[in-house]
DNA sequence: CGCCGGATTTAA
DNA sequence: TAAATCCGGCGA
């Protein structure tokens, strides 16, 4: 499947991050190198899939909030109970379902071929930008903060209307 | 050790 | 708009 929205935490000075407590067993693949993946449940439910982007000791991760399925229509559709439009992956639990994640996905290194891997792809011709989604308990600055990026040509993208394109893309 | 609350989804 | 659902993290 191919990425169509993401969400950008970082630290410190974010407060809607997992890292604003500092390191925890949790968050730990969260400050170490990037390319591997952190893993987390959401509201008891939704397995939340992030990427780490930053170096070691850096906090930084990216929440992948959407994606398109390229290939695997069956497969996924079979996973999201039959669904099979082009928002069936709009959002970040329905990726980690369509995926069957889980927390023991967290640290895993995402460059080992054969494995659970990101692959590079063609960058969007356009990029829209908003607010990150559900982050209300952050400081007033951190909810307003234009964090999340999504490919602005992509039906397959949560919370659509919200968006703007990035002046510039 | 117990409580609180959340980077969501779904259906009413 | 609210319920489902559970464990990490914090306070005691």
């Amino acid at each position: 499947m191919r990425i169509t929205e993401v969400e950008a935490y970082r630290h410190p000075d974010d407060t809607a991050s997992h890292c604003r407590m500092g390191r925890t067993k949790r968050n730990a693949p969260m400050w170490g190198r990037a390319g591997h993946v952190y893993m987390y449940l959401c509201y008891g439910i939704h397995m939340m899939l992030n990427i780490v982007t930053n170096d070691t000791d850096e906090g930084a991760a990216v929440l992948v909030r959407s994606c398109e399925v390229v290939e695997g229509h069956d497969l996924v559709a079979q996973r999201r109970g039959g669904l099979t439009s082009a928002t069936s992956l709009a959002g970040p639990g329905k990726v980690g379902a369509a995926l069957l994640l889980d927390t023991k996905w967290s640290g895993h290194a995402l460059y080992k071929p054969g494995e659970f891997v990101l692959r590079d792809a063609p960058p969007p011709a356009r990029i829209a930008r908003a607010p990150r989604i559900g982050v209300e308990f952050a400081s007033a600055k951190d909810r307003r903060a234009l964090y999340r990026f999504a490919d602005a040509d992509s039906l397959a993208v949560s919370h659509r209307k919200a968006l703007r394109v990035w002046p510039g893309t």
